[in-house]
DNA sequence: CCGATTCTTCCACTCAGTGGAAGAATCGGG
DNA sequence: CCCGATTCTTCCACTGAGTGGAAGAATCGG
């Protein structure tokens, strides 16, 4: 189509999910000069894709500065998977965040990653990293711990294969955190302590659907000591009213 | 570009948001043929087009049906405005949900709409309508009045000289609803009763920064007749606390 | 006020994109 | 199992939607 294409075999589709994907956690709003450069498309490019998204409500622009605009938002819940999980699993959540006044997950794997669906935030004052949409690793969270323990045998094999540390007490050694995750199919939860935040530990349980762990939800709270059992008691009576609720 | 153009004039980007306008609530999963024909497109252009949003995760594509993708998902809760709000507003909900147990909504005004930014569903049997990301009449639904209320005039006007009738008990005569909107301001909040569904009462209130009003929150519940000032004055307490966290 | 930076508009040129047609694949009823 | 109906995939001649450097307008901040 145009005379003086900077990148031959770039397809309009690829520019527009360039311009969305400039966007993330911590850019929010862009100006235009730096939509452009993080899209890495010129500015002429840029402007006048992106101003089409605005008039589609894709994006929204206000004093200057451009962000993902309220359409895009209303089409994002319109994806099968989070929703629909996400809505057979809110009464239980929160029930366990009623009860518990921490920060409550439900969550996904993600590849080799887990991916937040959702996070009630607790009251206390424990560190939490996690974000709706985000992904943490799979070995330094209770929930992350929970999904691999029940991942296929490759995904597992992977993973282990490449620990990193995120706190001095992350499980790095591949053969501690398979006993672990053999613990966790036995017992059907899994702890972490201080592994993925400082002053963080958290348990979790698996969201079964046919035989197969579809989710994970559970808790973060500053220590096990007192509560385990009755967290893990909790929130396995969540986990069975969510499965439920997918069943229907 | 193109030799054939079915509809001249007609860009790419426009092309790619009628495919991701062509999903809603009630078609969450669509096969070719239909994602075609509800996109306005020929075949084969859907059919390429969608196969470039499935490659950038913006749709997925299961069993032959598409959906909208994790991508998308993502990118939509980048948008400011809902996520600012429901991340200042989610504790104050949750507690409100707590000590309730009822529906729990926060809403901002969408033109002569109200828009459900975020809903914790009740476990008691009340008939509630609304969902995230839906939008529901200003005048029948208690968060709806409270934003009508504190509107511009030309926006009130608009809504007042069109008030369709949802139930029996929907007040659909201009004066009345004048008359409570004038209430609402002076008191703070607003209530119905029946006016959106049968067996469903609701109290609501503004959320106020820097004297605009930016969302309202509201409680959905089978009766009004015991806990109205109770509840009141709950969601008066969770307003003034998200207004300070939006401030921050 | 002025230099720096960002944003907007222009437009010659062309290749990314077009959709009808045809055939492959799938589905469901008999 | 067969076959008609329907859906999906691929092809490709043709062209206009899209391109981005350049230039000028607008904005910003010291």
């Amino acid at each position: 189509m145009a005379g003086n294409v900077g990148t031959p075999g770039a397809t309009v589709a690829g520019r527009v999910m360039a311009i969305l994907d400039a966007f993330d956690d911590q850019h929010p709003r862009l100006p235009l000069s730096e939509l452009a450069r993080r899209a890495g498309l010129p500015l002429p490019t840029a402007h006048r894709l992106a101003g089409e998204l605005v008039r589609h409500g894709a994006l929204a622009r206000a004093r200057g500065d451009y962000a993902i605009g309220r359409r895009l938002w209303e089409i994002g819940l319109l994806a099968p998977v989070p929703s629909t999980l996400r809505e057979a699993a809110s009464p239980f959540l929160n029930d366990i965040h009623a009860a518990t006044r921490a920060t409550v997950h439900l969550a996904v794997r993600d590849g080799e990653q887990v991916l937040y669906l959702e996070r009630l935030a607790g009251r206390a004052s424990v560190p939490v990293v996690s974000t709706v949409g985000s992904t943490l690793p799979l070995h330094a969270t209770g929930v992350g711990k929970v999904l691999l323990a029940h991942a296929p045998a490759d995904i597992r094999r992977r993973v282990l294969a490449a620990l990193t540390r995120v706190t001095p007490y992350t499980v790095t050694q591949p053969g501690r955190l398979r006993a672990q995750l053999a613990q966790i199919r036995l017992t059907g939860y899994a702890t972490t302590v201080e592994e993925m935040s400082l002053g963080a530990c958290s348990v979790a349980v698996p969201v079964r659907r046919e035989d197969q762990v579809v989710a994970a939800i559970g808790v973060v709270v500053p220590t096990l000591r007192r509560d385990r059992a009755r967290l893990t008691a909790a929130l396995q009576v969540a986990a069975q009213g969510i499965a439920r609720h997918l069943g229907a």
